[in-house]
Formats: C-alpha cells, structure tokens, sequence
DNA sequence: TGATTTCCTAGTAAACCCATAGTATAATCA
DNA sequence: TGATTATACTATGGGTTTACTAGGAAATCA
C-alpha cells in the first residue's frame, strides 16, 4: 500500500516548478532543490508532460511549467499520471479485468468503498494548497533564521 | 498502492472460517473452497494467529477457529497482521521515521490526511459484515441454480 | 503406532523499484 | 554555422519484494 518514490517526486517537482513562477523551470535546478537524481526526474517529468500536466521547452532557456492554474490539479490526477492506476486491487481496474472469482467475490464491494475514499481525498486536494503550504514553510524558515 | 495477496487471501480465510462457525476449520478445506495454495495459506494464516487473530489446534482434527466475534474485528487489523504497515509513505511510520527532509517537507501533512482516511475506512469495516455479504451471495446463487 | 494437521524454515522465479548511462533531438546564442 | 544548453528516449542493472513451492519437524487423536 506504499506510494512509489515516482508518486511522491512527482508532487514534489509540481510544487517546485509552480512556486518558481516565472517562465520555464530546469530540472537541473529542481534537482538541486530537492535533492532528487535529474535523471530520474527526467523520467517521471516525461510522464507528467504526456499526460498534459507540464508544458516543456528544449534548448537554451528551456524547461518545464505548469499547464494551468496550481488549483485546477488535483492530487489525484498527478499520483495517477505517475503511478498508474492508484486502485488497491487490480479487480477494480476497469481496462484488464480478469479475475475469474468477480462474480462470487463478496469482498469487491469493500474493496470498492476502500478505492472511493482514496480518490475522494485525493480529488479533493489541490496542487495550489500544498503550494500554500510550502510557501508559508519557507517564510517560517527565513523569520527563525534571522 | 497495491494491497498484496497476502491481505486479500487473508480476508477471503477470515470470512471462510467465520463461516463455517462450527468448531475448527482444517486449512485443506479452506486451500480447496478458496482455490489458494495450501502452502501460501499456512504462511498467513501464522501472521494472522501470531496477532491472536486466530486460535489454532494442531494434530488430527485440528485446524483454526476466530479468536472473537466476527463484528469485533475491523479490516484494518486483520491487513495490517498481514501486509505490515498501511501507511502510503514510510515517514509516516512511527518506529523508523529516517527522513531528514521531515521538518521542511510540505507534503507530510497531505500524506498523514491520506493515511487517516484510509484507516478510518478499514477501522469502520468489520469482518462480520463482509460474512454478512458472503452469506447473502452463497443464498442467491443458491436460488439462481434452481 | 499411524494418520492427520499445524508449525517452521529455506529456496526460487518473476516482477518491480530506483535509479544510472548514453545518445539523440531541438532551441538558443555568439 | 558551431558551440552550448536543455529536453527526449531507450537500455541496462542491482537490489528488494512478491508469490509461491518444498521439506520436514512437532503435536494430537483414534
């Protein structure tokens, strides 16, 4: 039941590129940051542009950048681009459904109310929010320091 | 953020023995009625038993038996005897919090909503009712195929 | 004693995770 | 144009976990 460390990256880097607001954000500056190998953040960067989630530019001065506002996210659909299906049993995918025991099984019902809950939470959370909330972390960590 | 088939066989055992209520259930017929390997069966069923889920009696009509009434176990024990812990991400397991970025992480409080929702859903999920939900499907396709 | 059933430990093939590496492609600037 | 910068794509590998399989010891009962 564990989030994979391209799950949680992922979130990481959305918030990075969206706090540097202005124009495109390298991801070798990104890595810096937040500590994380810009070879594997290329990979996972790749996954969030193919599903429409960054805008990239090549070359000199390029980079990546948010594709709408930080509010129009919803966790669930970063977790989603980068980790695949978020369900906790693969019965409830709708794509390969396979298991021979659906019909008789008195346990997917459960399964399904556990698989609501997840994606209500996550649908209900916003990239603006934690954004919000990296930001006020940032102000603290500066007022201590001074 | 997969439940592995060590939680999913374990919940389809809980049922199946809180099912047949009489005295104790032989694993063989368990292995048999759930078409899972009776060597998979007896590792889980010693996770299970270690966590005084399950009482056990060895020998020739022996087999395991509920520990207690079927509505006094939530889901959440029963999967966290199995799969350890269920938490989404490590740093939010007590015993070994090792993440140096803890103090400045932005996504810890997004993380702990997350976690709380779903052990409040599998704390408010007792096994006595997903027998419940198997009595009621054994009583239709009971019906169905006369 | 012999049949039955749990208990315990080891082994293993496949899959997955978490990167690292190298090369190709594209944009920019001097 | 040629050098530089940065993304894009694909392959590879070590380590861990998953999902079993296997063998035999220990306990219980007829």
């Amino acid at each position: 039941m564990k989030v994979s460390t391209k799950g949680r990256y992922a979130i990481r880097l959305m918030i990075d590129i969206g706090i540097q607001s202005n124009g495109y954000v390298r991801l070798k500056d990104v890595a810096r940051r937040q500590e994380i190998s810009i070879k594997y953040l290329e990979q996972i960067v790749g996954l969030l542009q193919k599903a429409g989630l960054l805008l990239s530019s090549r070359g000199a001065h390029g980079g990546y950048r948010l594709s709408k506002d930080p509010y129009d996210y919803n966790m669930g659909e970063i977790l989603k681009a980068t980790e695949g299906s978020l369900s906790p049993v693969s019965c409830l995918e709708d794509e390969v459904n396979n298991c021979l025991r659906y019909n008789i099984c008195s346990t997917i019902k459960f399964w399904q109310g556990l698989n609501d809950v997840i994606n209500e939470y996550l649908d209900n959370h916003t990239l603006g929010e934690l954004m919000e909330i990296e930001k006020n972390l940032k102000e603290k960590n500066i007022d201590y320091s001074i």
